[in-house]
DNA sequence: CGCACTCTTGACCGCACTCAACGTTGGTGG
DNA sequence: CCACCAACGTTGAGTGCGGTCAAGAGTGCG
């Protein structure tokens, strides 16, 4: 991996549109590490591959955190527990997302692999070392991390005061409005419906049904269980109650 | 304002236990901000006073963004709208807090005044240009985000997988400890309940009766409506579902 | 004193949960 | 190749927690 940053660098620095980005290639996936030339070879020095396979877990609340990781394939589950086993999903890590990069020295949920998996595993305190070297990659974790409020706060309010539709119909618009690139095709949805019913405060079984309802009043085309097309955004969007 | 800031930075620097700290004392509340001797002219000269009304507002959700503050006395909360009125508390913003300082151009989010407030207002590019220049205080605002995100995140966990009860007790718990300085005096809870229940996706009536019900069973003590003693902090932590 | 506002409490209701049965799919082994 | 099984998803029936609606108590202010 250390060596791809470095060559796939000079290779072809054009794939992605970020000023001064290393492209780290892995299976056609871009990642955008906005990090200036000169703390390249440290960057690469750092990282190495890691793989998970399906259901796999990365690593659980409360342990220490020893390493930051960035996605080049797949998508993981964030969660929390309650002691009964209650579960909330915080959210769904796609390829491009950075992973446990929390400024505090234990993990605050846990992250589990809903696919499998490739990650870039960076060891943690070489990477805060180096985001004092480096602003423009400190800027991006930056700019990262508020992204990441935002989201939460969104979240909050569908968990808070939307309806089950509403918190179906936001989910798939959220999907589908995160995809890297953005792109009109079938979206593909891999995780289970227990995994939506944990993310959107429900129980498997209203999330199912509430797939079907929208798929028998048209605002879905449900071509597989996980596979789903969206006919009329418009129309998503009212039911999601923007 | 920005007299009070050098003036107090020389009378007092030993208010705050923060290395490098500046002290704000408005109204005998400490502000901490992270900046060297350095930038403190700088940070002087971008700063003004700024007292809100309660019910006052103080900047909406979709505004542009053009300063950012820290509270130095009273309460704010945070919040999102559905287009049909219903609302989403995100916070509430207590002194000392750092308050509108996204990366984005517009805001994310509205925020009010709870009681009578007093902050301190930093112009948002000259405030975004003394972070470039100034690491600490850019540190200082990334451990904040951090903390921020993880309470978002606790936050969710309570929206989506606690019952009534157990959100109740969870809010008087967090309220009880973000009080700074922490001590065990009987809590003040300025907020109606209107807000409390806006904040923990429940209603009035239920927040109401649910504080009936904790007083019932002896969990807390009302000693008024916005002000309460937790005699048994481990009983409200196991109604919490810690 | 009267008004307005907030909070509390009660009665009833409905949305989402629980429990249960069944269908579908994919993997395994005879 | 099919039988079997386990996991996941769908659908139906009934229930309960928290919402809705309404009345009344408490409080502050002019």
């Amino acid at each position: 991996m250390s060596v791809r940053i470095a060559e796939r660098a000079r290779a072809s620095p054009s794939a992605c549109t970020h000023p001064r980005c290393v492209t780290c290639d892995v299976r056609r996936v871009a990642v955008c590490v906005a990090v200036g030339p000169e703390h390249l070879a440290r960057l690469a020095a750092i990282a190495s591959e890691q793989a998970l396979a399906a259901g796999q877990s990365l690593f659980e609340e409360g342990e220490p955190a020893e390493a930051v990781y960035v996605v080049t394939a797949g998508m993981l589950k964030l969660y929390k527990l309650l002691s009964d086993g209650r579960r909330q999903i915080l959210g769904f890590v796609v390829p491009g997302d950075f992973l446990g990069c929390a400024f505090g020295r234990l993990h605050v949920c846990s992250a589990e692999a809903v696919t499998a998996v490739e990650l870039c595993r960076l060891r943690r305190m070489q990477f805060l070392s180096l985001l004092d070297d480096c602003p423009t990659l400190e800027k991006e974790i930056m700019q990262r991390t508020c992204t990441e409020l935002a989201a939460a706060q969104e979240q909050m309010l569908v968990l808070g005061r939307k309806t089950a539709t509403e918190r179906v119909a936001s989910f798939i618009l959220r999907m589908a409005d995160r995809r890297r690139p953005a792109n009109d095709a079938p979206l593909h949805l891999p995780m289970s419906r227990m995994d939506i019913a944990d993310y959107l405060g429900l129980t498997m079984e209203t999330v199912s049904r509430t797939f079907s309802s929208l798929r028998r009043t048209g605002a879905i085309d449900l071509l597989d269980t996980h596979l789903l097309a969206v006919p009329h955004r418009r129309r998503l969007e009212e039911l999601a109650g923007i």
